[in-house]
Parts: structure tokens; C-alpha cells; sequence
DNA sequence: AATGAATGAGAATTCATTCAT
DNA sequence: GATGAATGAATTCTCATTCAT
């Protein structure tokens, strides 16, 4: 199913992968048509079935690529901000910029992986985990309050991140850096002006 | 069609409102077949169309109830909110966990309408609009600090609310109670220690 | 899937059976549509999934009903033809006009179970199992000869029933009663004339 | 289509041809596709239909090499079986252990030729009527009992060897010979012991 | 002589919905 | 107020076959 030869073949495989992530990100799972797929893709159903074995593979193809590679990204980031990080605030916001960046990369894809499907759940509870220890190992460095209660923190800017998303970067209203400097800058220094009441 | 006659009449609608609350729930609008919804109310397939005039009537019906009463609460936060607070925080603590509370409530009811149906957004907006101006107004009274976009602030409001209800209310693994503290408790005062850094 | 209720339903599962068997019986599973089916048993395809899960189904129950009730009467015929026949040859006789008349019952049937569907061997084989059985208890009590195989017998004498039941008795051109007289005298009594030389 | 040009062309014909016979004899003509037949045959599909017009030609062609070999089987067997044979017994032997000598041959093709396709009945009827012919003849000599009516005599054959073939020829259980031996045996002696009952 | 790529035609099956009672 | 029975309209998928190289 997946090793065609030649030039042409990967290039119609292609073609159908776009296709489907715009159909897909545009009307959902089930309301996106093999048919459709395929038209935009400017082939006929059967050539569809040469690639691939069904609709739900299609999908989860995608599905698949954009999680591992957000995966990917997810460590990646963690090596990189690491522990000792003498300029915390610095290294948070260059980590959800590059969240930001990546999620703006390919906006299907990221509407599909992101919102469209039920496995997405586990995705973001992973990432949430190594968030969370990568936060407390923060905490106990002294970094942040100790009084937080860093799953939750954690699952909190997971929040914001996903709508965010949702609201301002996929509909091109924002971008990644200014979001992520938006969104660090609420996390890290709270809503209260600076020399308000000691809490 | 809306037949609100005999009281037996109105038990069976009601019975189906509450089956196809939650097969939508748990298997989302698509894969929710009116078969099943009328086996979980124990009638029969033409029943339902004596009550609704379709799937999507009574998804709509059910998105309705659930939009129109967060509306009302929306509202009726605004009110009591209000301007002139002297101490926000707590105003901003009640009001959150009122709307945790709300959400916490049904839930079948709350996946339905937050999380299952394209239009969720325009409520959401809708809320993040109301809650902006209500910010804004705030933060020209000096509550806020004014470097902040209250635009961005209620989105991720937002965004934080609509994901804890995903992973810890729906769940049943926090309570309003605590949700609201901990998100407001961070959104106030942000992640730094006390003593930390003047930004 | 079995069991609907009114009389209605019954008679529209039963005409949708014998317009299968027919289809069937002429053309084969492969080549009979199940729009072939409904379109005899005047009714629609939708109508024919409220019946049967599949194509494969129905195939299935026609088989099913054929083989259980062809087993039935083996067993009978078993019972009443049982040992110390004194006279064996009449026995044998009315065993295998019964045979005859079970396969001349309900021709499309047969023509399924008998020859259209692989596990029919299997079937064979056990009627032949069964048979063989019955005929070495009567060659020890020393009714046949003793040189005779009588597991190649039983499959002689089913490849006969067999090969008669497709060339004349589904054909229409011979009856059961005639059929089997001829069938078993050949059988009894071999082709040599009376006289003829000793062995 | 039937270019017979180089070596290495009619190489992959034959190949072909011998994929498709095992593919049609375990799965049947319906179940069985041209890419597994092609697969088996190490070649494309494109190349299935440089040597055959269509998946039925080549069946066809498998079908009427059979045939046409079993037709010229029979033939022979009439002439040296022929008329005037005083030793009737041993012709016959011969002639069925002829026979089933051939459907031993080449199991893959006797499947597809003998069983499997819906031909094989006339092909059957024709060799019934030769052997008829043939059984009169010698009746007429009074070499046979002359109330047997010989038509149906040549069915029984027919249908014995046909059923041996598949239960025990086709599966190795036994060779044409024992075969052979046991079925004119029992058509020529019958079942009765030597002194019983004359008739 | 052979193949990568593509397709026309059709088949089974599903489901929301309605008819008749 | 309710239901047994039926269906229109799609939709996914399969397969033999062919085009272009």
C-alpha cells in the first residue's frame, strides 16, 4: 500500500493527502467524502484505494504524522530548555513560541490532529505530563511559587495554547510570536499590576 | 410536531432528549444513530420523528437549551461582577467557579455543547467578547495591569476553562471549587515567587 | 435480526428466502445480486437488511435449514433401517428412495446445499461416514461380501445419488421411487446376469 | 493475444496459465483475482492481458484443454474397448483405471475442469451417452443383465468416479488403480455374496 | 516483453426518514 | 401515542481492465 515506485505515483499519494487534510480540517471526518478527496486531488475513487485502504487510513495518517512530529517537537524542546536555565522566563517563551510556530506551520494538519480527533485527548495529556515535570523540576529549583500545583498549570497553558490556536492562529489574526509573548507574559507575571497587594 | 399535550406525551420527549444527550456524548453527532437514541428511550424509530423533526432538530434542540442557559449565566455573572468591584479577585474567583459549576452540572449536556458542536465557537467568542469589555472596563479602573491585551486575556480565560472541563471536570477528577481557585489563583498572580524579579 | 413480530413481516422474510433459493440455485452466489433477490421478492434492498445481515446470511440460513433437515432424515433412516434387517435389500431400498425424495422436495434447495456450497463435502462426508458405519455391521452379520470396502461403497453409492440427483432427479426427467429401484439393483445385485461366472 | 513469439513470452504464459490453474482450483472462478493469479505468476497485470483477452479466457482456456484431453480420453478407450470383447470384465477395469489415471494427472486442472465449472455437466452428459452406447452394445451381447437400463448405468459410473475423484483421488487417498479395481468390482459382482438369493 | 498508474462500472451496505395501521 | 414495515439516497470499496511509457 505505501511503497509505490515511481515519480508520479508519490506524487499522486501526495496529492491525496492534501486533499483529504484540507477536506478533513474544512468539514470533519464524516462529512468529508472519499469523492470530494479525490476531485480536489484530480483523480478518480479507485486511484484513492491504490494509496490507500480506506478513508480512516487516510486520516490517521495524517493523524500520525502530525503527532509524532509533535512529539518530536515536545522533546526537542525539553532537551534544549533543560534544567539550570538561568533565564526561565526566556526559555518558556522561546518553547511556546516554537509550539506557536509549529502549530502555524500547516494549519490542516493541525486542525485535523489537534481538534478534529478523540486520540488528540491522549496526545495533549502526554505533552501535559512532561510539561508538568519539567515545571516541578523547575519548582523546586525555586523558579516558580510553591504553592501551584503544576499538573494543573500545565494542563492550563495546554488550554490557552489550544485556543488560542483555535481563535488566533489558524484564523491568521495573530501570530506565533506575539502570541507566545502574550500568553508567557499572563503565566508568568499574573494579571495584577506590579506593586499590588502581597499575596 | 412540538405536541405538548398529554403528560405521557411529554415523558417520552423527554426521554429522548436525555438518550440523545448521551449517545451525542459519548459518540458524537455522526456516529449517533437515531436507532440507538430511540433503544436507550425505549421507543421506536417513528416515535422520534413525533417529537423532532430530525437528528439535527433535536442536536440543536439540545445545543439550544445548553447555549441559552450559559448565556443567561454569562449574564448574570456580568451583573453582579460588575464595575466598581473593590475586590476582584474574589469577584473573578466566583464567577469562575459559577461557570465550572454550570459546566459541571450535566454533562452530557456540557461535551455536547462545548466541546461536539462547530457553533461552540461562536458562543465562545461571544463570551470571550463579553468578558473582554468587562476586563477592559476593570483595567481602566487600574484593577489591571494595562500592558496586558484583555482581548487575549479572556481567550485564554477561556481556553483554560474549556480544557480543565475537558481533562479534570468532566472526568471527575477535580471539583469546581478547586478548578476556580487554581486557575484564578494563577491568572492573578502568576508564576513567579513573591519577592521575584520587577519586570 | 430473526425475530420480527407481525405476520407481515414473516411472510416478507419467507418470500425474500425462497427468492434467494432461486437466484441462488440458478445462478450461484456469486452471480446472484441481492438486488436480484429483492427485486423477485418485490421489495427493496433497505428491506432485505432488516431481514439478514448479508448476503452471506441468507446464503447462509438456506444452507443451514437444508443440511440440518438432510441430517435429520440420515438419522431416521439410520434408526428404522437399523441391524437385523432381514431383509436387507428391501431396507436399503426404501433408505435411498427416501433420500430421493427428501433431495426432489425443494429443488432450489438442493441444488444450494447439495452442489453450490463447499461445505456441502463436508456434509457428504459425514453422511458417507455414517452410512459406511451401517453397512459394515450388516456385512459382518453377512449380508455383503466380505472383499467389499464398505467405505468406498458408502462413497460410491453417494456419488451415485449424487451425479442421479443432478442429471434426472432436479432435471424432472426421473422420479425418486424409480431412481432409487434402479440404483440399488445395480448396486445389490451388479451387472452380470444371473448365471454368469463365479468370482 | 496468442503471440507465440519469443521463448521468454511463451514462458510467462505458461506460468500464467499454471498460476491461474492452482488459483481457480482452491478459490473458484469468482474468488479468484487477476492480481493473484499475476502475483503467483511473478508478473503484472498489464501482462495478464498481453497473453489473455480476459480472466474468462483464460478459465476457457484451462476448461477446453481439459475437456478436449478427456474427450480424446474417451474416445480411445471406446476403440480398444470396443465391441467383441470376451473378457468384458478387464476392459472395463482398464478403461475406468484409465480414467481415473487421467483425473490423477493434473489435480489443479481435473478441479477446475471436472468441478468447478458449470460446462463440465455437458461434458459429463456427452461421455454418458458414449458409454451408454457402449454398455448396450455389449448388453445386447449379453454380456450385461437386460433389464439394467443403461443410460442410467452410465450415470451411476459417472457419478462414482466423480465422487471417488474428489474424496479420495484429488485429496491422495487413494490411487486410480484401487480405485479402479474397487468400482467395477462392485458394479460388476454387486454387494451380495456369492450364493444368495437368486433373483 | 513488461510495468507503474489509472479508471469505469458496479456491488453491498447503511441510515434517516416515512407509510399505514 | 405508538409501532411494524418499508424505502430513497447515499457512500465506501472492489475488481477487471487499459493507458502511456
Amino acid at each position: 500500500m505505501k511503497s509505490r515506485k515511481g515519480r508520479k505515483g508519490e506524487e499522486s499519494r501526495k496529492r491525496l493527502l492534501k486533499a483529504a487534510a484540507h477536506e478533513f480540517s474544512i468539514r470533519g471526518f464524516h462529512e468529508t467524502k472519499v469523492s470530494a478527496i479525490v476531485k480536489r486531488a484530480e483523480l478518480t475513487q479507485p486511484s484513492f484505494y491504490l494509496y490507500f485502504q480506506s478513508k480512516e487510513a487516510i486520516f490517521e495518517e495524517l493523524i500520525n504524522d502530525f503527532h509524532s512530529r509533535l512529539r518530536k517537537l515536545t522533546e526537542s524542546l525539553l532537551l534544549e530548555t533543560g534544567l539550570h536555565a538561568n533565564d526561565v522566563t526566556n526559555k518558556v517563551l522561546s518553547a511556546v513560541e516554537a509550539v506557536f510556530q509549529f502549530l502555524a506551520e500547516d494549519k490542516d494538519l493541525t486542525r485535523i490532529g489537534f481538534f478534529l480527533n478523540p486520540e488528540a485527548k491522549q496526545l495533549k495529556q502526554d505533552v501535559a505530563m512532561v510539561l508538568k515535570d519539567n515545571l516541578e523540576a523547575e519548582q523546586r529549583l525555586g523558579y516558580f511559587r510553591s504553592e501551584l500545583e503544576m499538573a494543573t498549570v500545565a494542563e492550563c497553558l495546554i488550554g490557552m495554547i489550544e485556543h488560542l490556536t483555535d481563535s488566533y492562529l489558524l484564523t491568521g489574526i495573530k501570530d506565533p510570536a506575539s502570541l507566545a509573548a502574550q500568553v508567557v507574559n499572563l503565566l508568568i507575571y499574573g494579571m495584577l499590576p506590579k506593586g499590588s497587594d502581597a499575596r
